[in-house]
RNA sequence: GCUCGAGUGGCGGAAUUGGUAGACGCGCUGGAUUCAAAAUCCAGUUCUUUCGAGAGUGCGGGUUCGAUUCCCGCCUCGAGUACCA
């Protein structure tokens, strides 16, 4: 019998997909279309290691199942090619960033002589059915061009609220020139107001300045995230716990001239529009929160002295009769001019404590309640009484308006405030104990509110509302957490801008000379005086150069990544950046598979602008990612040997004494199921050649183990590369989907490899190839047994594909395999389906089962899925269940050896059957010692 | 603190309309084959047990003829988020 040779198997089918352009997607068909998409990677010099596969392999099974199904499916792969590792890399070493990109991508040698094997060999290695026709890259120019462009558009619109969508920023222009601005109801920055004749007056520097207070991409001085270790700004999804979420650096505000995304303005239809989208609950409550939508009402309080107004947003106005003070976040605008002289000095030094304090600082300090009293009062709109203005650092400045009015009854920390500095707290819910703490439900009645009195809190919200806008104190107000993004990065690798400065006022770069290209600088470096590296630029550097100077700013990683779904339909179009008929004909991603790291990231802002090309009427859905799967991160294992402190000897791990050893990380590499391979052990290090070991009973060394994140710092990094070489590609392919939910994170373990290796071996046998390499089968009429076990594997596999994310379905095929050699299946008709619904996890050595059975090579991808058919899985012993009117079932288990007190159960069960039966007798009750009670009607 | 998710053998994990808990794989034990080994095949493997059986899906209750599954209250772990007014 012919062995299974899985190395030739698969070199030969991956050369003869490639040479035949298998996977090639065609850009209309009469089959209806089907888009699996995975989020493309970043290149890095370190390659691919097994958990990052885990996502494309399940896309790739996907995708190949769905070909199978009749589609026409689009599964492209790219990079995400602009990013901090290789500019570090180009600081350090001085090669090019667009040089390791290279090198990371297509193989090579780096600069000290290390042999990278290059993420599309990874990749091509692993089978997959990707149509490399269509790749992208987000660093090369021909993309770029089109993030430029794209940038343009952003800039050339605002967001109209009436319509609620954007619009060209020339319908604002116009509308300006009629009306002002008093009347246009659009996202906006700007605080002034003015008539038409005023904006025909204004020059027309003064013009753009209100108009990049409109447009969706604007140039604005604005407190920004400032990491000075990395030298730029970072976005607020690139900030976690107050320091960079790349290298952990400390991150403070700082105030600068920016480029930022209006993506407050789409605040709204982000949050509605995941209703519309399939995908976990915790993705989208992560984005819900990011949002952070609350509904209330914006109050003004006026100053006791002087005209000046506070104002405060709340979402409790029903408890303004409860307000006791105010505190102001100590970078308010007004804390200056209203504190009096008696608390000057103690004012100046808050602010400068709070100036002190970082972000992380303040977060740590949450307990402490810190605060100063300025002197001033405002009067309470309703009651005209004074109100105590304070200053505190609870108070951000950074959202709504950096004042609030405190409700010491109803708020925890306005309570915890007022206790601390001896402030009145007054008790406005009926009937609730606020001695120990604020009453914070939204279900109290309201007292000692006047009009308020005697409502509950939900009605008493909307009455006062109402108050407040009848009165002219203030209006309701929908507030959002979600900030507008900083889209400038003071770094070379990135998307240069299409933005030229004359007298310091920005312009954007015609179309026809884009895209504007990197151009090349002697280091990548900032300049001395702190301006970013592009300012190193000649002149002549630059592909196009206007006005004063170009824009030296680059955009950050998310803007390449967050349409590159879209340029896939078209990838080559040098005159847009998508035509229409493609992007209609393939539409939204169906199928998007990809990390969670990205939820308040990448996958916010594509659809922020899959939502803005949607209003310019460039794509006719507003949602990128119809279904979204998030695959689990695959942890490392590492592994240890213990050194006792004392003697320096290595000692196995049930023989060691914790405290007096310290554990030391030994490569995986040289180690098998734990137990450590000693020869192998000392030569690996100069330092172990001599070690001395205290070894089990057997005479071997058992290792420790823990689960940690995947790195070579820890020696646990397992690459696809040699497993693939060990066991073969399709093994590594079913043994990922094999490791547990696709969703959950889980450890690698090699352990279990040889399991599913030995499947394949398995499967292999079953088609019983001789040595001239025909398969020896029968084409008699399948058994019935046979056929029910293909049928409940091709139902099982459908099932765990189309409605649960990737579970069990490797162990199915594994069952069927068994029951099959069980049944000494020599059907062919049976083991052709069986190659079928195999074929999207293991293609390579389906397809040389494919052509052993009689078939054309390269025909398997796309011929037809087993249909399904329920007529084979019926029983012909029915057992169980047995169903009374289509709906009740009921069983007793039974002992296999009966006794008197096992029948008195089932006649029980039985009896108190008897209410659902509706007066009708059954035919029969089935006792089956060691069975089940089967009632059938 | 809040939000979301998860707790099942020695291990990864099945059981997805409430219906034989522990599928499948690893590991382990025994056996066959072999001069021997690898490979392969067969049998066993939740725990306790007086070998009759009993207990059992984090803990305590509830609904049900029947609960890993549904409801209530806890505990533990993981992820996200955090003075958001």
């Amino acid at each position: 019998m012919m062995e299974y040779n899985f190395g030739d198997i698969e070199k030969n089918w991956r050369k003869f997909w490639a040479d035949n352009k298998i996977f090639k997607a065609v850009d209309n068909s009469d089959k209806p279309k089907f888009y699996v998409l995975d989020m493309f990677p970043y290149p890095s010099g370190a390659g691919l290691h097994v958990g990052h596969p885990l996502g494309y392999i399940a896309s790739d099974v996907y995708a190949r199942f769905k070909r199978l199904q009749g589609f026409n499916v689009l599964h492209p792969m790219g990079y995400d090619s602009f990013g901090l590792p290789a500019e570090q890399y180009a600081i350090q070493t001085g090669q090019h960033p667009a040089v390791t990109t290279k090198t990371n991508i297509e193989g090579g040698t780096d600069n000290q002589g290390n042999k990278i094997s290059g993420y599309r060999n990874q990749l091509d290695i692993m089978g997959f059915s990707f149509d490399w026709d269509r790749e992208v890259r987000t660093s090369s120019p021909e993309y770029y061009k089109w993030t430029q462009w794209i940038f343009k558009q952003l800039y050339n619109s605002y967001y109209d609220n009436t319509a609620d969508k954007a619009q060209s920023i020339d319908n604002l222009i116009a509308a300006f020139e009629a009306n002002g601005n008093a009347t246009v109801n659009a996202a906006n920055d700007c605080e002034i107001c003015f008539t038409a004749d005023e904006w025909k007056a204004f020059s027309d520097k003064r013009k753009e300045e209100v108009l990049q207070m409109y447009r969706l991409t604007f140039l604005a001085d604005s407190w920004v995230n400032w990491c000075p270790a990395l030298g730029t700004v970072l976005a607020n999804d690139e900030v976690v716990g107050g320091v960079s979420e790349r290298g952990g650096h400390p991150v403070e505000q700082k105030l600068m001239r920016q480029w930022s995304m209006r993506i407050k303005a789409y605040a709204e239809r982000l949050l509605t529009g995941l209703d519309t989208i399939d995908w976990t609950d915790s993705i989208k409550d992560q984005q819900r929160n990011w949002i952070g939508k609350s509904v209330g009402a914006s109050v003004q309080f006026a100053l006791e002295s002087g005209e000046d107004k506070i104002e405060v947003f709340t979402t409790r106005p029903d408890t303004i009769y409860g307000v006791s003070f105010m505190v102001l976040a100590p970078e308010h605008p007004l804390v200056d001019q209203i504190t009096t002289a008696e608390y000057s000095a103690g004012v100046a030094e808050y602010k400068k404590q709070a100036s002190l304090k970082s972000e992380r600082d303040r977060q740590a300090d949450v307990k402490n309640i810190t605060g100063q009293n300025t002197g001033a009062f405002a009067l309470h709109p309703f009651t005209g009484e004074k109100v105590q203005i304070w200053i505190g650092d609870y108070v951000l400045a950074s959202y709504g308006t950096g004042a609030v009015m405190a409700v010491p009854c109803g708020d925890q920390r306005d309570w915890d405030f007022a206790k601390h500095f001896g402030i009145e707290i007054v008790n406005i819910f009926e009937g609730k104990d606020i001695s120990e703490a604020a009453y914070t439900e939204k279900d109290a009645v309201i007292a000692n509110s006047d009009f308020l009195t005697g409502l509950p809190a939900k009605k008493a919200i909307k009455l006062a509302v109402y108050e407040i806008e009848k009165r002219g104190f203030g209006k309701g107000k929908t507030q959002y957490r979600l900030r507008d993004a900083v889209f400038s990065r003071q770094r070379y690798w990135g998307e240069p801008f299409p933005v030229y400065y004359k007298d310091e006022m920005p312009y954007l770069v015609d179309d026809k000379f884009l895209p504007i290209t990197l151009p090349e600088v002697d280091k990548y470096l900032p300049t001395e005086d702190g301006e970013p590296p592009l300012a190193r630029a000649e002149k002549s550097a630059w592909n196009h150069f206007e006005g004063d100077r170009m824009e030296f700013n680059t955009m950050p990683g998310w803007a390449g990544s967050s349409w590159y779904f879209l340029r896939y339909m078209d990838p080559h179009n040098d005159n847009e950046f998508v035509t229409k008929e493609k992007v209609e004909y393939w539409q939204n991603v169906d199928l998007y598979i990809g990390g969670s790291e990205h939820a308040t990231g990448h996958l916010l802002y594509s659809r922020f602008w899959t939502k803005f090309l949607h209003d310019l009427g460039y794509v006719p859905f507003d949602e990128p990612f119809k279904k979204l799967i998030n695959q689990g991160m695959i942890l490392g294992r590492s592994s240890f040997v213990y050194r006792d402190n004392d003697s320096g000897k290595v000692i196995t791990t049930s023989k060691i004494d914790a405290t007096k050893t310290t554990a030391i990380h030994v490569d995986i590499s040289l180690v098998d199921n734990d137990k450590l391979d000693i020869a192998a052990f000392k030569n690996s290090r100069e330092e172990y050649k001599n070690a001395e070991f205290i070894l089990e009973d057997d005479g071997s060394y058992i290792c420790g183990h823990e689960v940690e994140k995947m790195s070579k710092s820890k020696y646990n990094v397992q690459t696809p590369d040699e497993l693939v070489e060990k066991f073969g590609a399709d093994t590594l392919r079913m043994y990922e989907m094999f490791l547990g939910p696709l969703e959950q994170a889980k450890p690698w373990d090699t352990k279990g490899i040889s399991g599913v290796h030995n499947f394949l071996r398995k499967f292999w046998r079953l088609f019983n190839i001789d040595e001239s390499g025909v398969a020896q089968l029968s084409n008699d009429a399948p058994s019935k047994e046979a056929l029910k076990t293909l049928h409940k594997t091709i139902k099982k596999v459908i099932d765990d594909l189309e409605r649960y994310a990737f579970n069990t379905n490797v162990s199915n095929f594994m069952i069927c395999v068994n029951e099959l050699t069980d049944q000494k299946c020599n059907n062919k008709a049976i083991l052709e389906e069986l190659v079928v619904l195999v074929s999207s996890y293991a293609p390579h050595i389906c397809e040389e089962l494919w052509v052993k059975l009689g078939n054309e090579a390269g025909t398997l991808s796309y011929t037809k899925f087993p249909e399904f058919n329920e007529a084979n899985l019926v029983e012909t012993n029915v057992q169980y269940p047995v169903s009374f009117n289509g709906k009740m079932r009921f069983k007793i288990e039974l002992p296999t050896a009966m006794n008197p007190k096992d029948v008195e159960a089932a006649v029980m069960v039985y009896e108190q059957t008897q209410k659902y039966l509706d007066g009708n007798k059954p035919k029969k009750v089935i006792v089956v010692p060691g069975k089940i009670v089967n009632v059938v009607m």
